[in-house]
DNA sequence: AGATTCAAGTTGTACTATACAACCAAGCCG
DNA sequence: CGGCTTGGTTGTATAGTACAACTTGAATCT
């Protein structure tokens, strides 16, 4: 059958993708890791939030997200703010260099990829792109949702 | 431009799953790190091959695979056999319990992705495959030549 | 109010994947 | 033969991660 082909296809590219992309990452931006672009932009785009925050959306550990964080402000990407309403929690913010940074590897990020993709028909990039987030969005409790039209 | 807006969409995405995918692998499948069974899965297609040729294929440090390899024998998946011609070489071969795994593994990451992309129609997973395939073929040193009809 | 439970974070510990460098051992070549 | 090359291992270091134990502050339930 071939759409079992395709799935197969699909399963195996999207492995090799995901065995390769964290250390060209890596190697592509020394100064910042996968992990920590990820959770700088979203610190950015919520315009600052708790660590447990990033840990839920992300499906990290607590601890992981506390080094991370920790490092983050070593660095002086980020700054803690005491929540003067809840004294457990520390609202984290992006600080200038932090911004700077995150702006600088998004562009380098990007023009690595307008590279690889150059040379794509724009129908072919807008049908992938929208393939990409339709995979990414399924979640478990959201199976079958499609089948029946919600 | 819509252009830019799927790359910078294409990248996100494949960022977002770039960072799951590797944990979320090793939670589905405790006994087979995604890079012990990409590597098992070489062995099985190639029918068996060296620790080198791995190490150029998934362009991992030959110690890394070293590794790997002592690992996967230890685990009785793989066995080496000394090249007669070559004494150098070990060539790497699957044991029985390893292909059982392997297709044991494989048949559960193909139920995943079945599971995960069911409802899509069949020409979106034909056109999704044969995206897939061509941005992970991409490689510096081919840029370019789709431009010039190479 | 006091005791208990809950929530946010930190720290100790451990493991995996990885790289780089130094090394060894076997072939190969002039 | 002697030196270079190639395949592989080992020592060492780092990043990212999880889990468990703990601390501290908040909330809730008598």
């Amino acid at each position: 059958m071939e759409a079992d082909e395709a799935v197969e296809t699909i399963q195996r590219e999207m492995t090799a993708f995901a065995r390769r992309a964290r250390a060209s990452a890596g190697r592509m931006h020394p100064e910042l890791s996968l992990v920590s672009y990820t959770l700088l932009g979203h610190l950015e785009e919520s315009g600052g939030c708790r660590a447990t925050d990033l840990a839920a959306h992300y499906a990290l550990d607590k601890s992981t997200v506390s080094r991370q964080v920790a490092a983050l402000e070593r660095a002086r990407l980020i700054e803690r703010r005491v929540d003067p309403d809840d004294h457990r929690v520390q609202v984290l913010h992006l600080t200038a260099a932090g911004r700077r940074i995150l702006a600088q590897v998004t562009e380098s990020r990007r023009t690595a990829f307008r590279e690889r993709l150059a040379g794509w028909p724009r129908e072919d990039l807008e049908r992938f792109a929208a393939y990409l987030v339709r995979y990414n969005a399924w979640s478990p409790e959201s199976a079958g949702d499609e089948a029946e039209g919600r």
